[in-house]
RNA sequence: GGUGGGAUACCCAAGUGGCCAACGGGGGCAGACUGUAAAUCUGCUGGCUUUCGCCUUCGGAGGUUCGAAUCCUCCUCCCACCA
């Protein structure tokens, strides 16, 4: 039972850090009951969630099936700082109103995926305002400059002589400090994020508090270009909050090498299960893309139903096989005559008449499923289908 | 605080008075081929009431000049060395 358990929890991860505790943890769960604290903290930053974050998502919720109550902070103070990991650049403070906002957002997106019942979520302002001066004081006198420097990015700038703001330390430390107040026993993140996590360890043991987390590190899942990770400012990213569609054709447009990456870290089939998909697709006898398809429609099923994921999957079919129209486009009224590039615009197909020019030339504009030849095109009264590319389709209405 | 160097389009990076909307690479978009995959080949990659036309862009503000990303002045920011 408690072998199976751990198990399940291990799957995926990059590193865990002191498994032994979250072995005692799940004994005391089984034997007794109890139940114990698991954080995970998200940028308020941004109000929507992508597959990148239910990576950790899925993971709190597999601990929350075996006794885990999961604390979700909402990092509203650290954000004013901004995580320093990776490209720093410096953030604005968001103020109250939109922080709330996003946070209200951001539950009913989790909740698509945790447990409410065993969800605490917590604003990490309440006990950082609360600090003061002095508090921050005494919590940068527990660690030391030359530690700082050990962590990856910062010891890589600091070669490349990149400036590091101080604020930058203070981050982690503040991000550890969230762990001793909530005096949590586990806390998982991203592989980035491995710093930060065992300050949480090492701010716990400085305060005394009698227990020092485990740390769980999930890997980074890439974004669709299956380089750099998934994000919503680098547009790469698949929401759960995106229509069936849209969904299944961001799955559909990812390499197939990165399918299995995204089988790995977001499918619920078993290892073996992808295992054995992945060998038939090594041996031809599973056609690549039919193992893509499956991995869009579950992932689709799971964020809409599985009647979504098959509309989904003929809607797909329609369009990129039969070379048929969408049954669903945006329509927009004009006055005509008016001339093609502006018509587009105006469409929201392209970003401005000098680029519809330009994939007008590319041949890469169709009216009524026929190329456009002419630049000067003048669109008369009537209805016209206006395709750019092979994705951006939009019904026109010309008065 | 002192001295020297630097800021060019999404990123990197050429360009040091007109031929510059600005070389090249990356990225991106599009076309061919496909499975909306990868690889490859090709084109494009500031905006505009439509382009052998006009407007805006080379950190910011002024100035010199027929003409400036390129020269001068001041400002802002960054980096290096020294303290």
């Amino acid at each position: 039972m408690i072998q199976e358990a751990l198990a399940e929890i291990k799957r995926g991860t990059a590193e865990i850090i002191d498994e032994e505790r979250i072995e005692e943890l799940l004994q005391a769960y089984f034997n007794e009951g109890k139940n114990y604290y698991v954080k995970a903290g998200f940028d308020p930053t941004a109000p929507d969630l992508h597959l990148g974050h239910t990576v950790l998502l899925q993971k709190l919720a597999t601990f929350q099936k075996y006794g885990g109550i999961v604390q979700f902070i909402i990092g509203d103070f650290t954000a004013m700082i901004g995580d320093p990991t990776g490209k720093s650049e410096t953030r604005k403070k968001l103020d109250r109103e939109t922080v709330l906002k996003n946070a209200t957002s951001y539950k009913e997106q989790v909740f698509k995926v945790l447990d409410p019942a065993k969800t605490e979520v917590v604003f990490n302002s309440k006990w950082l305002d609360a600090l003061g001066a002095s508090g921050l004081v005494e919590l940068t006198t527990l660690f030391s400059v030359a530690r700082m420097l050990e962590r990856d990015d910062f010891e890589k700038r600091f070669k490349a002589n990149k400036p590091i703001a101080i604020s930058e330390f203070i981050y982690p430390l503040l991000q550890g400090y969230d762990s001793v107040y909530l005096k949590s026993d586990i806390e998982i993140g991203g592989t980035d994020q491995k710093f930060n996590l065992l300050m949480g360890r090492h701010l716990q043991r400085s305060y005394g508090i009698g227990k020092e987390q485990a740390v769980l590190m999930m890997p980074i899942l890439e974004g669709l270009d299956g380089v750099q990770k998934m994000s919503k400012s680098l547009g790469n990213y698949i929401g759960v909050t995106e229509d069936p569609n849209t969904m299944f054709a961001k799955v559909m447009s990812i390499s197939d090498e990165l399918m299995w990456r995204y089988y790995e870290l977001l499918s619920a089939k078993s290892l073996d299960e992808i295992a054995a998909l992945k060998e038939g697709v090594a041996k031809g006898e599973v056609h690549p893309k039919f193992a893509k398809e499956l991995l869009a429609m579950e992932i689709v099923a799971r964020y809409h139903n599985d009647e979504a994921a098959k509309r989904a999957k003929e809607e797909f079919d329609k369009v990129h096989k039969k070379n048929e129209l969408p049954s669903d486009m945006p329509q927009i009224t004009l006055q005509g005559p008016i001339w093609i590039a502006k018509a587009l615009v105006e469409a929201g197909l392209e970003p401005s008449t000098s680029q519809a020019r330009r994939d007008i030339q590319a041949g890469a504009v169709r009216i009524n499923q026929q190329k456009v030849q002419d630049k000067d095109l003048q669109l008369q009264s009537g209805e016209y289908v206006a395709q750019v590319g092979k994705r951006k389709f939009a019904k026109l209405k010309v008065l």
